[in-house]
RNA sequence: GGAGAGGUGGCCGAGCGGUCGAAGGCGGCUCCCUGCUAAGGAGUUGAGCGGUUUACCCCGCUCCGAGGGUUCGAAUCCCUCCCUCUCCGCCA
């Protein structure tokens, strides 16, 4: 959520920096700014009747003391005709507030200056490649072939149980899955720094507004109806909402986190992509990282996680490259991004592992995640970056194509020896 | 699922329907005392929104789990819901 404040003092700036995402944000802001004026104009005029109204009552209990009923009486009459007002006012202003925020909430973030312009992916800037493709002498297998020949990756039956975008796996694959996992945040934790984490999988709505995906993106995500509840599309919410609502000391900053936890997505309006594989699926694992940081220091945190995410491809010689996202791919909290890519021979380019963000105080300011400043005294928003470290599907794909030998198999990287 | 208890500021905890944004304690901050540390003394210290402002200050409104209701007036009374704790039942 942007600062209403900021949308008020300077909205052509606001406007042509959303506009380098989409040009139709610029209405958005226009009716925005309408609203918040008819708003304020409205809470001015409720207050002003309501702090009458509370001289008048305490006029009343004065009275009441002194015995004078007679004139308590006649002011109770006055008291009475202001609250009518004012509950015909507030019936209006509730509804003005909702309109209000519905389209507040709907605002994307900001990108940061110095995030290339762009339309789409097509604009991407790749920032640098690392590792070297792997030449074949012989033609490499997509993931899907490897994994069916070998009877360890299992399509049918995962659309028997689920549904299509749903696969079962068997022994190496399975624990291939389990083994990453582990190694994933043991790396993370005990190198990188970050705190490990288990949360719940299952969120309220408002968790879910606090990071974002809601009320936008309702159609992405997996609902729980009889209980309210939705099915996290990410460790992201989880992580970064642990403290919503919170006002944190300035001495329990910087905190990294680490989760594994499955994540679902419905993939509305991605009919026929990806299609084939476990490269896009409706439930699948992953490793994040989250961070909560102070706001000035949050980009050089933002290079930092990136870092530690690549460091697990390196660590498994996988090759890859990060690319930087430009102003039209940017997701929707997101100020900045780096995306990185894995090495796919048998689609002989580089696919999304990671995907890394800083949200700078977008998502802090709707989850309400400050800290108190020491000097000041004021509580300042933080700013909140996440990242994949990584997406665990994919991993796992990217070791069978990238490893698969001439026989059909495919070797594991050093590194997991020890997990499996 | 059943029975009972309870949800108050960063934390603990008190609170007769008006004088309560809320006693007291802890913690934080400032100052004093002290050779240093420890201890001690004094003061100060909630959040959001709106107005005003460069900013500070100031003024107003709202907030005592959430939402309704009674009342001129609700942290305090009534209703519904949520959550926590204790006991019982069930269960991975």
């Amino acid at each position: 959520m942007l600062d209403i404040k900021l949308i008020r003092q300077n909205p052509d700036y606001v406007k042509e920096r959303l506009a380098t995402r989409d040009k139709a944000y610029s209405i958005m802001i226009d009716e925005l700014l309408a609203v918040d004026n008819e708003r304020r104009n409205i809470i001015s005029e409720v207050e002003k009747l309501k702090s009458e109204k509370n001289k008048l009552s305490k006029e009343i209990g004065k009275l009441f003391k002194e015995g004078k009923r007679e004139e308590a009486e006649k002011y109770k009459e006055e008291v009475n005709i202001k609250n009518k007002k004012i509950e015909k006012l507030e019936k209006e202003l509730k509804e003005v507030e909702a309109r209000f925020k519905d389209i507040l909430l709907r605002i994307p973030n900001i990108p940061h200056p110095s995030v290339p312009i762009g339309e789409d992916e097509n604009d991407n800037v790749e920032i640098r490649k690392w590792g070297e493709p792997r030449k074949f002498d012989f033609e490499p297998l997509p993931h899907w072939e490897i994994g069916e020949k070998l009877g360890i990756l299992d399509f049918e039956r995962g659309a028997k149980l689920s549904g299509s975008r749903f696969t079962v796996m068997f022994r190496e694959a399975a624990r291939l899955e389990r083994a990453l996992i582990n190694f994933m945040l043991d790396i993370h934790t005990k190198e990188n720094g970050y705190t490990e984490v288990w949360t719940p999988v299952l969120v309220k709505p408002e968790i879910l507004m606090g990071t974002g995906q809601l009320p936008k993106f309702e159609e992405d995500l997996y609902k729980v109806c009889e209980e309210d509840l939705y099915l996290i599309p990410t460790a992201e919410v989880s992580l970064t909402n642990l403290h919503a609502g919170e006002i944190l000391k300035e001495e329990e900053l910087p905190k990294y986190y680490t989760a594994y936890t499955p994540c679902f997505r419905r993939e509305a309006g991605s009919h026929g992509k990806d299609v084939r594989g476990i490269l896009r699926q409706h439930q699948f694992d992953k490793v994040e990282l989250v961070k909560i940081v102070k706001p000035e220091n949050s980009y050089e945190e933002l290079e930092k996680l990136v870092r530690d995410a690549e460091k697990i491809l390196q660590l498994l010689e996988l090759p890859y490259r990060v690319v930087e996202l430009c102003t039209g791919d940017l997701g929707f909290s997101a100020s900045k991004t780096y995306d990185i890519e894995v090495w796919i021979p048998s689609q002989n380019r580089y696919r999304e592992i990671s995907s890394c963000s800083n949200t700078e105080d977008f998502q802090a300011r709707r989850a309400k995640i400050r800290y108190k400043d020491k000097q000041t005294g004021k509580n300042i928003l933080v700013h909140t970056l996440n990242g994949s470290g990584l997406a665990v599907g994919r991993t796992l794909l990217a070791i069978m194509e990238n490893y698969q030998r001439k026989d059909g198999g495919f070797d594991i990287p050093k590194v997991l020896e020890k997990y499996m």
